[in-house]
DNA sequence: CTGTTAGCGCTTTCAC
DNA sequence: GTGAAAGCGCTAACAG
């Protein structure tokens, strides 16, 4: 492969003549210019990439830690984020964490060894001290409400989302409502659970463990919840399903079960996913994609952190 | 950071021998080995992996083109492939191609110019003589029966594998049987096109091309169908089903509808993804996160040509 | 505007 | 066993 001197050399030039051309440099004069770049043309020369990069000590590569690849909910960030880098020149490196620490720290490695020039944490498995000594090292993009942290952050409020939520469904004559959540311990669970106790005390309703049902991530877990809920005394008549794959996973158990939706129990998703469209299911749109190409365009923007509130919109269906 | 020579200086040896020691080379003596092993460590010290890149002239990035990134069909190969990877210590590059020519060409472009060392191609959208036109670059892995071309591969025999499916949908009885596939053009849906035609002929049994239905790849494609397939005068009795999330998306949509499974109509998945279990769907296994660790293996194991082809088992369920 | 040159950090040949 | 030194291909002061 032809490199840059041959280019000088045929073009009659030196090297940083052509490399202010590759970079677009002003000051070259514009037949040196037209001589360079027909002399890429005619060796079809191309950058040595790894050269540049080790020149300039920046990799253009940005880390993705996310934690299933079989999530449709991650996968639609990850188009987002996918797309954006494309059109910026950005490669991405992926890392699946399934939730392990381990596995982000590696990626906050990387980070901190320059193999990546930043890094997007799709959903946080570290706890923040952890985050906090690598933020010297690149920039780090969460999506959660990471106002006040030193990393830039593109987020929903699920606080006030699931308070809204939590008072429309109250609205529509609910008194016993329960929701389902991925991970226990995750920074959104926690928002949500403090949206949820903080309704209940308010509208003097009593808290029910039982109410809460965890590890929903998948279509499939919906099977887990229906078993749980029936197995209840007294089951809330309404769920709040932070995913409408889940919602859809619990709408087709009921169906099996003979449980009617929305007369026995009411069904909220989340994200407004096409399966939400297609199964009717009343849910809170979340614009996923473009979560994912904000995240990106943070990740490589400047070096301040910066926040970005995302709004969620109610789609009324047939399943409340 | 520290480099090569710092730890050269620190340990009292030439950069040479701290290069030997790295790299894993013979010829050092011990106490020397433990001296760069100290500096290492007190320095903590991490190679530039740019300057290893352009010295070696490999980049240790294997590209990954993949359609969609939110469909779990991919997703769980992505995995497959992003575990054996970090595995390996390499990193991803992800391409979601979309089926889109000009995406995957970008790959294969990134090949040429040694930006990745290798690619996997999960589903091709180029034509063979383009792919031929990169084998010289690097190596090119594929998820289809590439045997007799120069690339590797690991497959399944869709055609074997329609074929036996047919086959025992026959001997259960169905006469009209119709099938999903996902992309008209691609190479396993013409595959199955042919094992259908054959085995249509081997019965004596009469072609309806309304009983083939295209473009199948999310759970909402399955409304599609039943739309298409209510239509018809003289609708199949049974449909083979290339994605089981494909299939649970026709069987919720049939549930709506009040089309009774297996009564009015059969199904039969494929892949056997977690939703099958769930939905009682009968359907052929395919071991899609390990058909991932294997493809990354071809992609970084030696430079000749390999080709695996992956067996199905058939799971019955409650479908058919 | 343009070219010379000194790196970027590591690997590897070659001579000792 | 070991080290000096020549690259790998590109960028960016700096001098003109």
């Amino acid at each position: 492969m032809a490199n840059i001197k041959d280019i000088a050399k045929s073009a009659g030039v030196s090297v940083t003549t052509v490399s202010r051309v590759l970079n677009d440099h002003p000051y070259v004069r514009k037949e040196k210019r037209e001589a360079v770049l027909r002399a890429i043309e005619e060796f079809n020369y191309q950058r040595n990439i790894n050269a540049v990069h080790l020149s300039k000590g920046e990799t253009f590569l940005v880390g993705v830690a996310i934690p299933y690849t079989d999530v449709p909910y991650f996968g639609l960030m990850l188009e987002g984020i996918a797309n954006e880098a494309v059109k910026n020149n950005y490669k991405l490196v992926l890392f699946q964490t399934n939730y392990e620490e381990t596995r982000e720290l590696e990626a906050l490695k990387m980070l901190q060894h320059k193999q990546i020039d930043a890094l997007i944490i799709c959903s946080r498995s570290c706890e923040w001290e952890v985050i906090d000594e690598y933020v010297q090292y690149g920039p780090i993009v969460l999506c959660e409400d990471a106002r006040g942290k030193n990393v830039s952050s593109t987020f929903i409020d699920h606080y006030k989302c699931f308070f809204n939520a939590l008072e429309y469904l109250h609205n529509k004559g609910h008194q016993k409502i329960g929701y389902c959540v991925g991970r226990k311990s995750g920074a959104n669970s926690k928002q949500r659970e403090k949206a949820y106790k903080d309704f209940l005390k308010k509208e003097n309703l009593s808290f029910d463990p039982h109410y809460i049902f965890y590890d929903c991530n998948k279509f499939e877990d919906g099977v887990k919840v229906i078993e749980q809920l029936t197995r209840l005394q007294d089951p809330p008549t309404v769920l709040l399903v932070t995913s409408d794959i889940v919602a859809a996973g619990i709408i087709t158990c009921c169906k099996e079960k003979d449980i009617a939706i929305p007369g026995d129990l009411s069904i909220m998703g989340f994200d407004n996913q096409p399966i939400a469209q297609m199964m009717h299911i009343t849910t809170l749109e979340i614009p996923l994609v473009e979560i994912g190409r904000k995240l990106f365009r943070q990740s490589i923007g400047s070096r301040n952190p910066s926040h970005e509130e995302i709004m969620v919109k109610l789609i009324e269906r047939q399943t409340i």
